[in-house]
DNA sequence: GGAATGATGTACT
DNA sequence: GTACATCATTCCG
């Protein structure tokens, strides 16, 4: 009995790691619609995830990773289906997903979230901001959740920071792909997934190429 | 509406 | 010293 339970157990964990071992890009595409949920001492907060971006080890100038580890970026080499926080321009947050196997040095950051729950604490953690904007932007979904460096490092599958993966993904169609937002390399790269017309995006989607 | 600006940790020249 | 996966504020048309 307790034995099946453990299998059942040890199975299931091993089915959540595999949604983060997938190809960097395409977690970048899965964790569309996610639930990135944090309880945390002073309470629980949770957003569906409606915007990310890719960050690739080969041939991405703009990810951290480009020039090897470093103590910085050291969780982006660790374990994939954990945490990479850094902070940016020295005051703000950036939260990623760990993709890639141990020493490669992928990840996807998490560019902002539709608030499910908890919303209350979010506007206690963010002060006097419209409510459409309190996890838009990847500094600010980490104020709105509590989010630190902290979790740097901390697995996403076991702890009081974690992603629920959806039952059933999006159609593609429902996400558009982009140049990501506030990088100056590797610009032309479509590494940035949205959910097509949320009202929760940093920023709407670039207009189609017309060339 | 948009452009400019300042706050400042980490890594690099 | 300079650049940077940001954000809120200020200034301008």
């Amino acid at each position: 009995m307790d034995g099946d339970r453990a299998d059942w157990s040890r199975s299931f964990r091993a089915a959540r790691r595999a949604e983060f071992e997938r190809e960097t890009i395409e977690v970048a595409r899965a964790l569309i619609g996610a639930v990135l949920l944090h309880q945390a001492s002073d309470g629980v907060a949770a957003g569906r995830i409606v915007e990310t971006e890719a960050y690739l080890a080969v041939d991405d100038p703009a990810s951290h990773s480009h020039r090897g580890p470093t103590p910085r970026n050291a969780s982006m080499f660790g374990a994939p289906g954990r945490a990479y926080v850094y902070t940016s321009y020295g005051m703000h947050r950036c939260f990623n997903v760990v993709t890639a196997p141990r020493g490669v040095g992928e990840a996807v950051l998490v560019r902002a979230l539709e608030p499910m729950a908890g919303s209350e604490l979010m506007r206690a953690r963010r002060g006097a901001v419209p409510d459409r904007n309190l996890c838009r932007g990847p500094g600010n979904l980490c104020v709105a959740l509590g989010i630190t460096r902290e979790h740097d490092g901390c697995s996403l599958s076991r702890g009081a920071l974690r992603i629920l993966w959806p039952r059933t993904a999006f159609a593609a169609s429902a996400i558009a792909s982009g140049p990501r937002v506030g990088i100056s390399r590797a610009v032309e790269l479509p590494l940035r997934f949205v959910l097509q017309g949320s009202a929760w995006l940093s920023r709407p989607p670039s207009a189609p190429r017309t060339i």
